[in-house]
DNA sequence: ATCTATGCAAACATTTTGCAGGCTG
DNA sequence: CAGCCTGCAAAATGTTTGCATAGAT
């Protein structure tokens, strides 16, 4: 988990100016472990930045994803932003909608597979989709 | 690789009709191995039935995801299908864009993995980025 | 004959773009 | 004070919806 110094320093370091705007979204990624869209980084954001816009949001976290300081995926018709850097399973359940990151060590055949077929790797998303054990259970009790 | 017949026996299964629209994007499936979007078979699918629209193609699409014939995934702000169900690498070259299936059986312990924490699985899509080989190469020739 | 599927257009949602003014370095 | 960043609005893109009619069974 990063700490809101790396992001400073990754705008720094990029020649990319310090605004309140920046440091209130570096916060929210910082408090927020986790993953989160654009608009509910902007829709939190508006509390303590009320002149915010979604365009302000996109361009910041455009930075950040660029550099490689923030993953992204698409699901569910949008983009979805994410802090851990390692490559690991993201799944989904289908009843609550929650993201939980499965971080394994078994990740890494894949990427060899990938470079056996004379690919270069530079970034992954894994997606898995089912229920989560409290939304399982849930489901069975239905019957 | 599935074949046009079982496309249809599908639809038979779910009680839904067979109309050209639909005898037509099986074709252009099954003809096509691989990856595309609505648009894509849209525009295809034009040539041979020119009053066809881009609803219907999601209509169809539609039909057959939800009863796990095809497979999707978002990528570059679309939707993309696929014909291949079992769970595989999705290679996307980021030089020209290409798309390549990589199976592997080393995805096997990746939804042990999943269930060791308490969920179902029910579906999943790996993608991963980076250059093909040829994209590779002609990068290096920049140097 | 029934009921679903299609075609069309409009609605919707998400992301991007262009520009004038404001702020950072 | 030069140039980047923000806020605003509009545009662009991708997907869904509602409804009347055509078509499959």
């Amino acid at each position: 988990m990063l700490q809101e110094s790396e992001y400073i320093r990754n705008l720094r370091q990029n020649q990319h100016k310090i605004t309140p705007q920046r440091l209130s979204l570096i916060k929210y990624i910082c408090d927020n472990e986790g993953h989160f869209t654009a608009e509910e980084a902007f829709t939190k954001l508006r509390e303590s930045e009320p002149t915010i816009t979604l365009a302000t949001v996109y361009n910041i976290l455009k930075i950040f994803t660029s550099s490689g300081i923030l993953n992204t995926f698409e699901h569910k018709g949008s983009r979805w932003f994410e802090t851990n850097s390692a490559l690991h399973i993201n799944f989904i359940c289908d009843g609550c909608g929650k993201i939980e990151d499965i971080d394994t060590a078994d990740i890494t055949p894949l990427i060899r597979k990938v470079r056996e077929s004379g690919n270069t790797f530079t970034s992954g998303t894994i997606l898995m989709r089912g229920y989560c054990k409290k939304c399982a259970k849930s489901r069975e009790d239905h019957h």
